[in-house]
RNA sequence: UGCUCAAUGGUGUAAUGGUAGCACUACAGAUUCUGGUUCUGUCUGUCUGGGUUCGAGUCCUGGUUGAGCAACCA
């Protein structure tokens, strides 16, 4: 197979060119290094697509670094999430790490970093830190602490470590400069303390926790990473970043890294993903799921990995749409249209073909003995590799109630009184002759007659008819409930709009229906086949209706589907 | 009124000083046992002023517009 040809990424033309000029020894080495505090969504699988694929395509390694800093937020029930969503996009890790696994380092740094006069105990509140930042415009003021002996210092950060003083009281923050227009060197804190809640790797081993900035850096440092990629709002952090590695880095703490005194970690940033209709803020899907707007965190609405597997998209399909978007530092907003236009796009190849009556009316064929007949269709027309499925044709019939009008106009080639030849689907060609109505003048029964001589597949039924309708027998249908999901949101850009975002919810992002469905989808209300601890999805189109997915509260009983994406409508009525 | 980043059709993305291309969307037509798919075609773009150059979307410079930055979050 010919690979088509792909321009390169900026990241990726930054890799080839620090390969070309043999920048550490010419090892790749990037990390996935998510906070283990919710699901996983499409806007993770960007990055994962990222940090894996940089690592697949130049044959490095990509590890997976919980950034575990803050046990008030973090959970395990998360990290085995985030494990399985990884595994089920398809991409392999080289180790797990946790930046829990270098406290001690960390510790042990933050000392040096006292010793060398470069940290200091600060014991105002954090509405005091916070005032003495200045602002972006103004510079900020010193902290009257900020000279404490370093004796003191170390003293106290000791102290504070063991558990003698109370959480919020004393922070450890790095001596930088008040006045830098990076407010992030305005002497950002390095560890708080943190006893309320228990680490969920360390216990109660830890009553100190590094921020963010003074654990991310060292963590690739420690681990080895050359090409730290994340997104755009951590351009500013990038200083900093440098700034803790220049500290201890190179010749004369080499010891640190397993590399030698020239290998650095380098931290490059691109775009964040937006998706119009949709929200990516983990806060906001954390509330939407915390006050019942949805169902859960895997409800097929939601933007996660989870709810999009449950919609019945396929790690292909998302892994292909990454792919589409592609990386720059623009920031911008994605059309949710293109993302279902690749989710159809890999069903259509793969997806059994079956039919479903969503609004179904009485079709009796009255020249039709009664007399039923097994009919064999492919799962996929024009392709019988893929196998076949039986349906049940017989004298009576439910068709969609939208395929038949009393009185047709020339854009309506569908069934009508008119002598218009309309075919089933796979069986007879029929013709409408008349209907019955109730009192209220809705059509309770459609009569035809059907051409004997027109089966599909048969000489007699090569003969074309404008339009193909789709039925189901009335005595062997199987009613399915069909969940049919619509945006979540009724604004293009729900994070744009003023004022309480839960208002801009779309009222009809889910409609409960059921339908009457072929017999042959009997045989998948049983568990799903499990590969590798990863649960296969079953899929299917429902002719003219769209993909849809069995969903897991299907039982023995009761079949559910979701729709995961309609088909293209291109008939206006 | 600070610092940082960015600006190419409606949307996303290429072109790395040399013919502005691709995908999605929209619209037309052809094909079709899904009004789906497929195929063909059409519309629409380099934020702006100046400069360098034989030649600028690309380099320089001024402006405009947008985004991020002032958590004991990551």
């Amino acid at each position: 197979m010919e690979t088509e040809e792909k321009s390169l990424n900026f990241i990726e033309q930054i890799v080839e060119k620090d390969l070309q000029e043999g920048k550490n020894d010419g090892r790749i080495q990037t990390r996935f290094p998510p906070e283990p505090n919710g699901y996983l969504h499409i806007g993770h699988v960007k990055a994962i697509c990222m940090d894996f694929g940089i690592a697949e395509k130049y044959n490095g390694v990509c590890n997976l670094r919980f950034d575990d800093t803050n046990p008030v937020k973090e959970d395990t029930e998360y990290v085995d999430s985030i494990e399985h969503d990884i595994r089920w996009l398809g991409f392999h890790w080289g180790n797990i790490y946790y930046a829990s696994d270098y406290f001690e380092q960390l510790y042990n740094l933050a000392i040096r970093f006292i010793k060398e006069g470069k940290a200091y105990v600060d014991e105002q509140t954090a509405e005091q830190i916070a005032e003495q930042k200045g602002t972006p415009t103004e510079p900020g003021t010193a902290s009257p602490y900020r000279d404490r002996p370093i004796e003191e210092n170390l003293r106290l950060f000791q102290a504070m470590q063991n558990g003698e003083i109370e959480d919020g009281r004393m922070v450890l923050r790095a001596k930088i400069d008040m006045a830098n227009p990076n407010m992030h060197f305005r002497d950002p804190i390095m560890y708080r303390i943190i006893t309320t809640h228990p680490h969920h790797r360390t216990g109660r081993r830890w009553n100190v926790y590094p921020m963010y900035d003074f654990a991310h850096g060292q963590s690739d440092y420690f681990e080895g990473v050359t090409h730290s990629i994340c997104t755009l709002e951590f351009v500013v952090h990038r200083p900093l970043y440098d700034y803790f590695i220049d500290q201890f880095a190179g010749e004369n703490f080499a010891g640190l890294s397993p590399y030698g005194p020239e290998y650095r970690p380098h931290q490059y940033e691109f775009n964040r993903l937006n998706i119009t209709y949709t929200v990516m803020s983990k806060r906001k899907m954390l509330q939407l799921v915390k006050e019942g707007l949805v169902a859960g965190w895997d409800d097929p609405r939601m933007p996660t990995v989870c709810g999009l597997r449950r919609r019945g998209y396929t790690a292909q399909a998302i892994r292909d749409f990454i792919s589409k978007i592609g990386y720059t530092k623009v920031e911008g907003m994605i059309d949710l249209g293109l993302l279902e236009h690749t989710v159809r796009e890999n069903l259509k190849e793969t997806a059994p073909r079956v039919c479903a009556i969503f609004d179904p009316v009485k079709l009796v064929i009255t020249n039709h003995t009664g007399e039923s007949e097994t009919i064999v269709a492919e799962n996929i027309d024009g392709h019988p590799e893929l196998g076949t499925r039986q349906m049940t044709f017989s004298r009576e019939l439910y068709i969609e109630r939208g395929d038949f009008l009393e009185q047709a106009d020339k854009n309506f080639y569908r069934l009508s009184p008119n002598g218009r030849e309309v075919r089933l689907k796979s069986a007879y060609i029929i013709q409408a002759t008349g209907c019955e109505k109730d009192a209220d003048g809705r059509i309770t029964t459609v009569y035809a007659t059907y051409d004997p001589e027109s089966k599909s597949g048969t000489e007699g039924g090569n003969r074309k008819t404008k339009a193909t309708i789709n039925w189901v027998d009335c005595s062997t249908a199987i009613d399915v409930e069909a969940r049919l999901y619509d945006r979540l949101f009724k604004v293009e850009n729900p994070s744009a709009e003023e004022g309480d975002f839960r208002e801009l919810l779309n009222p009809d992002s889910l409609k409960v229906v059921t339908c009457k469905a072929e017999s042959s989808l009997r045989e998948v209300m049983h568990k799903p086949q499990v590969i590798d601890g990863i649960a296969q999805c079953k899929h299917f189109q429902l002719l003219k209706q769209g993909y849809f997915v069995v969903d897991p509260d299907t039982t023995d009983e009761h079949l559910v589907l979701n729709r995961t994406a309609s088909l293209k409508d291109n008939w206006q009525k």
